[in-house]
DNA sequence: GTGGTCACG
DNA sequence: ACGTACGTGACCACT
C-alpha cells in the first residue's frame, strides 16, 4: 500500500502566501483554497497513493503534549484572511471522501511523524508531502518526503539527502539541536550557526556522542566553550525538535483509504466559491451540480423538451421575442419553446434585421459580422456577457455556463448543444433584475448596450495603414539598433542579449560595476528610471536606453502592427468592453490605445495611420476631463472657480498651493502642482509624488496637505468616497457603475491602502468613461441621422476620431465638439481640442 | 506561464 | 519593517 501524508497547514500556508489575494464575489477569500488544491491535485498525479490522510494542528489550551506555550509561540497567529478558508478547506478533503487527522494537543507534522513510522514498521511506502524542512527527518527507506517550494516539488529520498545535508536524515534533529531555529522557538547552541552545526554532525554524527568527545577533540577553544555553556539546551532543544511518532491517531492504514467523493455538494461548494478551472480537473459539471441542489425542486431542473426545426422567413415575422446564439455561421433562435436553426446566409441576415427583441451573449460579433455583409442587427435587447460585467467587472470573462453557475440559474447541460442557447433567457432574467435592483438598468440600456454597435462599427472600418511607410520606418529602426547594439558590445567588452535584464544587470552591475538602485524579484532593476540615473556613470547606459526605444518601436509597433493589417489596407482592432475594472473600453490585437506619442521619433509611427483617398482624420480630445470630473463631483468652489474662468489648471493649481498670484507661478511650480493634480486622481501617497517630482517626502506632504486645505470638498469626497467602500464593498460612478473593492477588507495594510486609492480613483476614472461612451453613442447616431460620409474609428479613453469624406469634415469638427463638450450638463464646462489632418499625426494638433 | 519592461490615457 | 499612485496590452526572456 502507498500513502501519501499531507501536511495541511504548511501547504495551505505556502499556497497563501504565494499566490495573491483572491475573493469570490461575496467578498470570501479563496487563494489558498485553491493553491491547496491544485498542490494536493499535481501531488495526488504524480505519487497516485492508495490511501490518504490531511493532517492540520489542534492544540488547545487543557492539554499540552510538548511545551505549546513556548514553542512556536513567536509565530504570528493565522492572518483572518487564511484563517477563514481553513474550515473550507477542510469541509472540502471531506466531501472529497479524504481523511482530515486532527488530533488533540499535536501538530500536523506529529501526525505525519506517526502515520509515517506506521508505514515504514509495517513495509509499506509512504510519501509525506509538506512545505517545511523539519519533517526530512522523517526520511527512510520507506519513507521519502515531497518538499513542495515555491518553484517545484523536491522528492527527498535517504539518497537525495545526504547528498544535500552530507548525513542521515535523522540527524536532521541534531542539527538543529545545535544550530536552533528561531521560527520553532528552537534555541540550540548559543554562537551556533548552520556551518559550525554541521561540521559537527557529519563528525560527531549526534549531540550525544558529540557530548562525550568534544572536549577531547581538535575543536577551536571558542567552539568548546560555547558547547559546554549550552549542553542543556543543546539536550532541551533536540526533545524540542523531535517530531512526535507515536501520536494517538487511527493506526489502521485501511482506514486511510479515499473514500466516495460527494460531487453534488463538491461542485456546489466550488461554484460558490468561484473555481471553475478546479471543476472541470475534478471533471465535476458546474452547472449540474448546481441543479442537483436538493433545495431546488425537481421540475425547475427537468429537461426542456423542444422541437427543433429550420427558420424561415415566415417564421421570423411572426417572432415577438426571442434569444439567440451565433457562432461559425451557424444561428440558433429560441423563441418561446420553439428552437429554430439556420445556415443560409441571406436569412440569417433577414432575422438579424427583423424587428423582434432579441437577446444573446456576444451582441458585437454580430454586429460585425452583419455589417461586414451591408446588412443590419436590430432590436438587441440584453446581452449576457455586458451584464454579467456591469454587474462583477473584476470577473475573468462572462461564458453563459459560469454565469448560470455563479448566479444559480439552471443551465440545461441535458439538452446538448442546445443547453447554452436554452439556459440563456433564464440568465438574463436573473441578471438583468440583478442589474435593475443594483440601479444600473438605465446604464445598460442607454450607454453599454447602444454601445457595443458603436464599437462594432468602428472595429469594421478600421485604420488605414501605411504600409510602405511602416516598412521603411522599419528600416531605419533596424539600422539604428544595429548601431546601438554594436556600440554596447564594444563599451561592454563583449556580446550579450542586451534586451535580456538578466544579462544586462550582469553586464552593468558585476562587470561594469555600476551602482545598484532598486531590486525586483529576479535581481536588480535595469528599468528606465534606474538607468536614467546610472545615465552620467558610463555611456553604455544611454546607448542601453536609446536600443530599448528601437527596439519598442521596432518588435512591438512595426512588426507588430505590420502583422495585423487586414487585406484593405487596414487595421481592425477589438475593442474589449467587459475588460475594464473602471468602465474603460480597451484595445487588443493591436493594442490601438498605445500608439507612441510621447516621443518625437515614436510619434512618427502616427504618420503611418492615415485616411483614405478623398478623407481626412478629425481628432477631438477632452483636456483634464479627470480632473473637471473631480471638480463636478466634489463641487469644491475653488477648483470650480478655475475651470469656469478657463483658467490654466495646472498653473492655477500652483497658484493655489505656493500661494501667489498666478502670474508670478514658474514653469517649475506648474509641473509640480500637475503632478499633484495627477496624484489626486491617483489616490495620492506623499512617497510616490515625491518621487515623482523629484522632491523630498517632507515637501511632497506639504504639497499635499497645501492642496486640500485649498480645495477643501476634494479633500472631504475623498474621505465620504473611502468611508462608503469601506461600509458598502464598493463604489459607483456618476452613471451608476459600480466597482467592488474587496481589498478594503483586507487586514494587509498595503493592500487596504490600494483598496482605498481604487476608491479614489474609480468614480472619477469610471465616470470620465461613461462620459465619452455617451459621446460615442451620440456622435454615431447623429453621423449616421445626418447622413455624413463619415465615421468614428478610434477612441483613446479621452480622445475620438473620425476619418471623415473632406467635404462634410468641418461639418463633422463642429459635431464632434458639440457632442463631447455637450455630453452632459456638468457643474464646469467641458473642454475638448478638436484638429484634423490626412494622418493622425497631423491630425493630433 | 510568469516577470520585467515599456507603450498609452 | 515594508513598499509606494490609477487603468490597460504587447513583447521578450526564462522556467
Amino acid at each position: 500500500m502507498k500513502l501519501l501524508a499531507i501536511d495541511g497547514n504548511s501547504i495551505l500556508n505556502r499556497a497563501f502566501y504565494g499566490i495573491k489575494l483572491l475573493t469570490n464575489k461575496k467578498g470570501q477569500f479563496t487563494n489558498a483554497i485553491f493553491g491547496f488544491m491544485n498542490i494536493f491535485l499535481r501531488n495526488m498525479e504524480d505519487v497516485k497513493p492508495d490511501a490518504l490522510a490531511v493532517a492540520f494542528d489542534l492544540r488547545t489550551p487543557t492539554f499540552r503534549h510538548k511545551a505549546v506555550s513556548y514553542y512556536k509561540a513567536n509565530r504570528k497567529g493565522m492572518p483572518p484572511e487564511l484563517a477563514e478558508q481553513l474550515p473550507k478547506v477542510k469541509e472540502l478533503l471531506n466531501l472529497m471522501g479524504i481523511k482530515v487527522v486532527e488530533c488533540e494537543g499535536y501538530e500536523a507534522d506529529d501526525v505525519l511523524g506517526t502515520l509515517s513510522k506506521l508505514c515504514s514498521d509495517s513495509g509499506n511506502e509512504c510519501y509525506v508531502l509538506t512545505g517545511d524542512r523539519d519533517s526530512l527527518q522523517l526520511i527512510d527507506d520507506k519513507v521519502t518526503v515531497i518538499l513542495a517550494t515555491n518553484k517545484e516539488n523536491i522528492y527527498y529520498t535517504p539518497e537525495k539527502f545526504n547528498e544535500d545535508y552530507g548525513f542521515e536524515p535523522v540527524k536532521l534533529i541534531d542539527l538543529k539541536a545545535l544550530m536552533g531555529d528561531s521560527s520553532d522557538n528552537i534555541p540550540g547552541v548559543a554562537g551556533i550557526g548552520e556551518k559550525t552545526a554541521s561540521a559537527l554532525i557529519k563528525e560527531y554524527g549526534c549531540i550525544e556522542t558529540l557530548y562525550e568527545k568534544y572536549e577531547e577533540s581538535s575543536l577551536t577553544k571558542g567552539v568548546k566553550a560555547k558547547l559546554a555553556a549550552g549542553a542543556d539546551s543543546a539536550k532541551e532543544s533536540k526533545w524540542l525538535a523531535t517530531i512526535v511518532r507515536d501520536a494517538p491517531i487511527e493506526k489502521e492504514l485501511n482506514s486511510y483509504k479515499i473514500g466516495t467523493p460527494d460531487n453534488g455538494a463538491i461542485g456546489r461548494m466550488l461554484t460558490e466559491l468561484e473555481m471553475f478551472k478546479l471543476l472541470d480537473k475534478l471533471g465535476i459539471n458546474a452547472a449540474e451540480s448546481a441543479n442537483s441542489d436538493p433545495d431546488v425542486k425537481s421540475e425547475e431542473v427537468a429537461a426542456i423538451s423542444v422541437e427543433v426545426s429550420d427558420l424561415t422567413e415566415h417564421i421570423i415575422g411572426k417572432i415577438g421575442e426571442c434569444e439567440y446564439l451565433f457562432c461559425d455561421g451557424k444561428l440558433s433562435v429560441r423563441s418561446g419553446d420553439n428552437v429554430y436553426i439556420a445556415e443560409n446566409e441571406s436569412l440569417i441576415l433577414t432575422f438579424f434585421a427583423s424587428n423582434c427583441d432579441k437577446a444573446t451573449d456576444d451582441a458585437k460579433a454580430h454586429y460585425r459580422w452583419v455589417m461586414a455583409r451591408g446588412g443590419e442587427l436590430k432590436g438587441l435587447r440584453s446581452d449576457a456577457a455586458i451584464c454579467g460585467y456591469l454587474l462583477n467587472t473584476s470577473a475573468s470573462d462572462y461564458a453563459v455556463d459560469k454565469l448560470c453557475a455563479e448566479y444559480g440559474v439552471h443551465y440545461y447541460s441535458e439538452n446538448g448543444d442546445l443547453a447554452k442557447l436554452l439556459s440563456i433567457r433564464g440568465l438574463i432574467v436573473k441578471l438583468r433584475s440583478e442589474i435593475e435592483s443594483e440601479g444600473m438598468t438605465e446604464l445598460l440600456e442607454k450607454i453599454e448596450l447602444p454601445l457595443t454597435e458603436v464599437l462594432a462599427s468602428m472595429e469594421d472600418r478600421g485604420v488605414l495603414i501605411d504600409r510602405k511607410g511602416v516598412e521603411d520606418f522599419g528600416v531605419l529602426l533596424t539600422e539604428m539598433i544595429e548601431e546601438t547594439q554594436q556600440l554596447i558590445y564594444d563599451e561592454a567588452g563583449h556580446e550579450f542579449n542586451v534586451s535580456s535584464p538578466k544579462q544586462l544587470g550582469t553586464v552593468l552591475f558585476e562587470e561594469m560595476g555600476l551602482p545598484t538602485k532598486k531590486k525586483n524579484k529576479s535581481g536588480f532593476s535595469t528599468n528606465a528610471e534606474v538607468l536614467e540615473e546610472l545615465r552620467n556613470y558610463a555611456p553604455i547606459v544611454d546607448d542601453v536606453l536609446k536600443y530599448r526605444h528601437y527596439t519598442k518601436l521596432y518588435s512591438t509597433y512595426v512588426v507588430g502592427l505590420l502583422d495585423k493589417i487586414a487585406p484593405d489596407g487596414r487595421i481592425h482592432t477589438w475593442f474589449r468592453q467587459t475588460e475594464t475594472r473602471t468602465g474603460r473600453i480597451s484595445s487588443t490585437e493591436p493594442n490601438m490605445q498605445t500608439i507612441p506619442v510621447r516621443t518625437e521619433l515614436g510619434a512618427q509611427m502616427r504618420k503611418f495611420f492615415t485616411a483614405g483617398e478623398g478623407k481626412t482624420l478629425i481628432d477631438a480630445d477632452y483636456s483634464q476631463i479627470e480632473l473637471r470630473v473631480m471638480a463636478h463631483l466634489c463641487g469644491d468652489e475653488n477648483m470650480m472657480e478655475a475651470f469656469n474662468s478657463g483658467e490654466d489648471i495646472h498653473a492655477s493649481t500652483a497658484a493655489q498651493v505656493f500661494d501667489m498670484p498666478l502670474f508670478m507661478v514658474t514653469p517649475e511650480m506648474r509641473s509640480a502642482a500637475k503632478a499633484v493634480n495627477f496624484g489626486i486622481i491617483y489616490g495620492i501617497g506623499a512617497f510616490s509624488l515625491a518621487k515623482d517630482i523629484g522632491t523630498s517626502v517632507a515637501k511632497a506632504k506639504k504639497y499635499i496637505a497645501d492642496y486640500l486645505a485649498k480645495y477643501p470638498k476634494v479633500n472631504s469626497f475623498m474621505e465620504t468616497t473611502v468611508d462608503n467602500a469601506f461600509r458598502e464593498g464598493y463604489v459607483t460612478t456618476m452613471f451608476g457603475r459600480r466597482r467592488r473593492i474587496p481589498e478594503l477588507s483586507s487586514s494587509n495594510k498595503m493592500l487596504q491602502a490600494a483598496g482605498r486609492r481604487i476608491a479614489m480613483n474609480t468614480p472619477v476614472q469610471g465616470t470620465a468613461a461613461d462620459l465619452i461612451k455617451i459621446a460615442m453613442i451620440n456622435v454615431y447616431n447623429r453621423l449616421k441621422a445626418e447622413k455624413l460620409d463619415a465615421k468614428l474609428i478610434l477612441q483613446v479613453h479621452d480622445e475620438l476620431i473620425i476619418e471623415s469624406d473632406i467635404a462634410c469634415a468641418d461639418r463633422c469638427v463642429e459635431l464632434l465638439r458639440e457632442e463631447m463638450q455637450g455630453v452632459y450638463d456638468m457643474r464646469v464646462p467641458l473642454a475638448v481640442d478638436v484638429h484634423q489632418g490626412k494622418s493622425w499625426y497631423d491630425a493630433k494638433g
